[in-house]
DNA sequence: ACAATCGCCGCGC
DNA sequence: GCGCGGCGATTGT
């Protein structure tokens, strides 16, 4: 199987997505997009529908090293719900820096949501704009795409 | 090897 | 509300 690349809208930026299966190798923000799809599950999530990110495998979250262990457990931070860098770091025992720096260096974000990891006061950095940040987070508080399929079909 | 680089935190003012 | 020092893994020279 191929590579491929595409793009979707999120508000005023456009989301590039790099994937094979339902492994996603890059994802970042950008001004422009480009012309092909993406994934079903990151669809759903910009356009603020019900989505089931973790239906998806970041390349991110493979191996031992610490990287991979603090992008785990990013990973499992609920849908509409955040944790601070210190958290993270305590549950994976490093220190909180290591953890800026790691989601400053995600390749996948929205994957890794790192998004969701905020500072002890504040709501700590986001590239290539914080206000990405707050608006991810303001949809996810909203709920909508929060519902999984299976919550979807319980209600 | 070494130095620079961080999306942070806790303290003392 | 500052400013400061400590923190640890990664990346580039």
């Amino acid at each position: 199987m191929a590579i491929l690349t595409g793009s979707c809208r999120f508000g005023l930026w456009h989301v590039h997505v790099s994937w094979e299966g339902n492994t996603v190798y890059r994802v970042r923000f950008a001004r422009q997009g480009i012309g092909n799809a993406v994934p079903e599950e990151i669809r759903r999530y910009c356009a603020g529908r019900p989505s089931r990110l973790t239906d998806l495998q970041s390349i991110a979250t493979a191996g031992e090293g610490v990287y991979p262990r603090i992008y785990r457990a990013v990973r499992e931070i609920p849908c509409g719900k955040t944790a601070t860098y210190s958290e993270i770091a305590i549950s994976v025992g490093t220190a909180p820096r290591v953890v800026g720096l790691a989601m400053s260096r995600n390749p996948t974000p929205i994957v890794v949501p790192c998004h969701r990891v905020v500072a002890k006061t504040g709501i700590g950095g986001f590239s290539p704009d914080p206000a990405i940040k707050e608006a991810l987070l303001a949809m996810e508080r909203e709920g909508t795409v929060c519902r999984s399929e299976m919550r979807e079909i319980n209600r």
